[in-house]
RNA sequence: GCGGGCGUGGCGGAACUGGUAGACGCGCCGGACUCAAAAUCCGGUUCCGAAAGGAGUGUCGGUUCGAUUCCGACCGCCCGCACCA
């Protein structure tokens, strides 16, 4: 019997066109069904989508369908985090408007993303470059101003003077502005930030209850926060002409090493380095010499550590009539504790290096379990580990945690310059987040600075504060400072001639709450609490793991922020986290050196081995390693041509089989070709099921055959695992699952001989359309197709997740392996449940056991009960 | 350096809380169908061995009736952070 192709091309665009129809994926928020929230980070609008999308919300349309089949009210959005520096270097490189630039990738991508047969609710699309989206962004801004949430501070920043503007710490190469090549000068800026670390403790203990995210990005976010708890620590200056200052305040978390202090170090951004360098030309230098190691900090990881005296001394804290030296030092960072340490030199690494280097004391102070105190010393290596204090006086004998207590009252009672000597003191990394840039595509900062009342919120009324769309990049720095009209506002309070603010955003705010807007995205609110409380959070969020960190922190801190401000009532947003891996691709070169795109070479087999060829020349092509698709590798895939080539359930499947989600997937053309089969696989078998049941006027399912009640319980296996596996996210374990229910069902219609048993006609019917019912969720068209041919009600995407019979997933005997010795010698089949006697006395009859057994005696047999036999002689 | 993860066939990977290692897929080999090819279907495929049998989850050691799984040491790879006081 021939069978006619599946065709994608043809089915997958009318399955589309009747989801669209019917509205299938539109949500609403009145209906009772219990909720479910699923969401993949949103896309930026580059043009095009990449493989790394495909997977992304392939990925996601699983967990979404297979919850739609579960009774569960889906909310499924997607939108576009549409500001950002591209479209201004689209604007600049090729004279397009970024605003009409990212509108039109908006409409490729959209189009592109629909052709994936997404499961999406397009009704509450949003793209944060709309004053639609930005105007309650604005919004949210001028509440949390009100709220206290945002500052306006002076802070350093990378400057580049030849485009006039700020760049991010990623944008300084080798300290010169990526674009520019100008070295980055560092400048002071007011710049607005929210006040992030206010929250810093209740961002790192919360992540103990996200017991749904991996660990990893909960480690990632916890030394992000970076929290140490010790002693800030005042040390008073000895008399000297050359410093107001009476004393230096030094953060430890080594109060327990104080008796082993050497010197005092602070750091080259420090208020006391400021002022001595004025009268020390040689300090001024050094300094100098510092920042300029200072940017190109990765490569400068094992810089030398180095110091200049300052000439200053401070009184020793427990030791009375000595004193220490005061150093700069360049390893000493002003933005982490007080810019300001106390060198301990035993039992510090970087302390010991310096001191070494300039020649003072190294006094152990901490000893370490059974060392010897009179011959213990301290050699290249500093020891940070456990043990008891000595050479301490009134520490002596106790423990690193006892000591810490001891000190710590200790300079609680004591008083330098008038406040308490000592004071417990918890310090994090995190800081706040500065979110003013002077870049045109992003959304205004709406506030308005007059010289008169100073710098005033915007009033709620006259939002959004929109950006004009008549710019120029024909100058460097911000377009919005050069437009003729945009800036010159009347203050809102006294009316006199004002400035607007021409810092935008950080696109980082736009993605911080946009999870919140899908809840309610028309509404003339931010949120509509009452739909974002029941929402809120997300019950699975899915994407890449390179926004572990700041993504996932800001949203954290802006919903923490939003129901400080009354737009919700929760903390945190993602209940579910699920960082998944990249799409990787072989990658080619040429013999002359230059990377090839896979398109431009042919691989095939010869003599064992695969050779590819330049196909344009003709000459031998290197296969290289297997990378990370990117564009200066050229090892990218289009999945347009894909989409087109094969159809968008073979691109889904393909991304789910395999590869475990977290790990990075390797996109092979053989991969590819094998999903595109199975497809057909699938088609075949349903074609040729429903010849054979048109044998039949009725199917009615029986159990009376043993080969019907076989496959039956195969099929309700596999809908229960496959079910357990989406569950888990473990994609690839539920496509396995699905191949061997596909692999028995095909056997099962092959051993049937017409006119079949009924019984087992009947099994194959009801197996089929439950597989039919499996695939859904991760290749719907084909779904579809095969419901319809089946003469099945309604849409597969309707309909509910098949019904485990519990009957059929019990066996009533079980296999029992036997090892003799921890070695597996034979097999018995038993009843479930046998008595541990019963089963010795089959094991030993048994003529393999006997066999081997043969002039040895039998120590002991361990009867795992329905599971294992182990004989050990 | 610190933190986290991972080492299983030719390859991607399975193996629930310690209980038949290699499910499933890819590739390869053999066969059927065909004038032939593609497609499809069937069989085989961890290694050594003709077989009986033996070895085997990075290496070495330990716990256990039994270890890919637990413990210790080492080797290798990947990711994140990085002068954090």
């Amino acid at each position: 019997m021939s069978v006619e192709r599946y065709n994608p091309r043809e089915m997958e665009p009318h399955w589309q066109k009747v989801w669209e129809d019917r509205q299938s994926f539109v949500v609403r928020h009145e209906d009772p069904r219990e909720r479910y929230y699923v969401l993949e980070m949103f896309p930026y609008p580059s043009g095009r989508i990449h493989m790394g999308h495909v997977r992304n919300y392939a990925l996601g349309d699983v967990v979404a369908r297979y919850q739609r089949a579960r009774g569960k009210n889906v909310l499924h959005p997607m939108g576009w985090d549409a500001f950002g520096l591209p479209a201004e270097n689209a604007a600049i490189e090729r004279g397009l408007n970024p605003g009409v630039w990212t509108r039109q990738n908006i409409e490729a991508m959209r189009a592109q993303l629909k052709s994936m047969g997404l499961s999406l609710d397009w009704t509450r699309e949003v793209a944060t470059c709309d004053p639609e989206y930005y105007k309650h962004q604005q919004a949210l801004f001028l509440d949390m101003l009100e709220a206290g949430l945002v500052t306006r501070k002076q802070s350093k920043v990378n400057w580049d003077p030849v485009d006039m503007t700020v760049l991010a710490n990623e944008q300084v190469i080798d300290g010169r502005g990526w674009r520019s090549g100008s070295t980055v000068e560092q400048r002071e800026l007011t710049q607005w930030f929210f006040k992030i670390s206010d929250f810093a403790e209740d961002l790192l203990t919360a992540l103990d209850d996200l017991n749904e995210w991996p660990d990893k990005v909960r480690t990632m976010q916890r030394n992000w926060i970076g929290k140490s708890e010790g002693l800030r620590l005042l040390f008073a200056l000895q008399p000297n002409e050359k410093t107001a200052a009476t004393s230096i305040d030094v953060f430890t978390t080594r109060p327990d090493t104080i008796f082993g202090a050497s010197f005092i170090a602070v750091s080259p951004d420090h208020p006391l380095t400021e002022e001595l360098v004025n009268a020390d030309p040689a300090l001024a230098e050094f300094v100098a010499e510092c920042h300029r190691h200072g940017t190109a900090t990765e490569t400068l990881e094992k810089a030398e550590k180095q110091g200049y005296f300052t000439g200053l001394n401070v009184e020793h804290p427990v030791k009375p009539g000595q004193t220490l030296p005061v150093y700069v030092a360049n390893f000493v960072l002003m933005d982490y504790g007080t810019g300001a340490i106390f060198g301990s030199a035993g039992h510090d690494q970087r302390d010991l290096e310096f001191a070494r280097k300039y020649g003072l004391p190294v006094i152990p102070v901490v000893l370490p379990p059974g060392a010897d105190p009179e011959t213990f010393t301290i050699g290249d290596e500093a020891y940070t580990d456990t043990g008891t204090i000595f050479n301490s006086a009134f520490l002596d004998g106790l423990s690193i945690e006892e000591a810490k207590r001891t000190i710590a009252d200790h300079f609680a009672s004591l008083r330098v310059d008038g406040r308490p000597q000592g004071t417990v003191e918890v310090n994090y990394r995190l800081r706040d987040w500065g979110v003013s840039r002077q870049r045109y595509w992003g959304s205004p900062i709406p506030v308005i600075h007059c010289e008169v009342c100073g710098t005033i919120p915007v009033p709620k009324k006259d939002l959004p504060v929109v950006l004009p769309e008549d710019v120029t990049f024909d100058k460097p720095g911000n377009p919005l400072d050069h437009h003729p009209t945009w800036k010159h506002v009347d203050c809102p309070q006294c009316g006199r001639p004002a400035r607007r603010e021409t810092d935008t955003m950080d696109t980082f705010v736009d993605s911080s709450w946009y999870f919140i807007r899908f809840t309610a995205p028309h509404a003339d609110t931010p949120t509509l609490p009452e739909e974002a409380n029941a929402w809120m959070p997300v019950d699975q969020y899915i994407g890449g793991v390179e926004h572990a960190i700041l993504h996932l922190l800001y949203s954290r801190f802006f919903t923490r922020a939003m129901r400080m401000t009354g737009h919700i009532g929760l903390d945190e947003p993602f209940k579910g986290m699920f960082t998944q891996g990249m799409v990787t691709h072989e990658t080619y070169k040429s013999d002359d050196g230059r990377w090839l795109s896979p398109e431009e070479v042919r691989v095939e087999m010869g003599d064992g081995d695969r050779r590819a060829t330049e196909i344009a020349t003709g000459n031998p092509a290197q296969i290289g390693s297997i990378e990370k698709i990117s564009k200066s590798k050229r090892n990218g895939i289009d999945p347009d041509e894909i989409l087109k080539t094969y159809g968008a359930d073979t691109a889904r499947w393909f991304m789910l089989s395999d590869s475990p989600p977290e790990r990075d997937v390797q996109w092979t053309e053989a991969g590819v070709e094998g999903a595109s089969r199975f497809q057909q696989r699938i088609w075949r078998l349903v074609t040729e099921t429903i010849a054979i049941s048109e044998q039949f006027a009725e199917i009615v399912p029986g159990s009376h055959d043993e080969d019907a009640l076989a496959l039956r319980r195969i099929v309700h296996r596999a809908v229960k695992h496959v079910g357990e596996d989406i569950e888990g996210l473990r994609f690839n374990r539920a496509v396995a699952q699905i191949y061997e229910l596909t692999n028995a069902l095909t056997r099962c219609y092959i051993g049937l001989v017409s006119p079949a048993p009924q019984a087992r006609c009947a099994a194959l019917r009801e197996g089929v359309e439950h597989l039919v019912q499996l695939i859904a969720p991760m290749m719907p068209h084909l779904a579809e197709t095969c419901w319809e041919a089946l003469g099945l009600e309604g849409l597969v995407a309707d309909a509910p997740w098949p019904i485990v019979d519990p009957a059929l997933l019990v066996d009533d005997t079980v296999t029992l392996p036997i090892q003799i010795n921890g070695k597996r010698r034979a097999e018995i089949t038993v009843a479930k449940g046998s008595q541990q006697k019963t089963v010795e006395e089959l094991v030993l009859s048994l003529e393999p056991v006997a066999r081997m057994l043969e002039g040895k005696s039998v120590k002991k047999i361990v009867v795992v009960p329905d599971r294992i036999v182990n004989v050990v002689v």
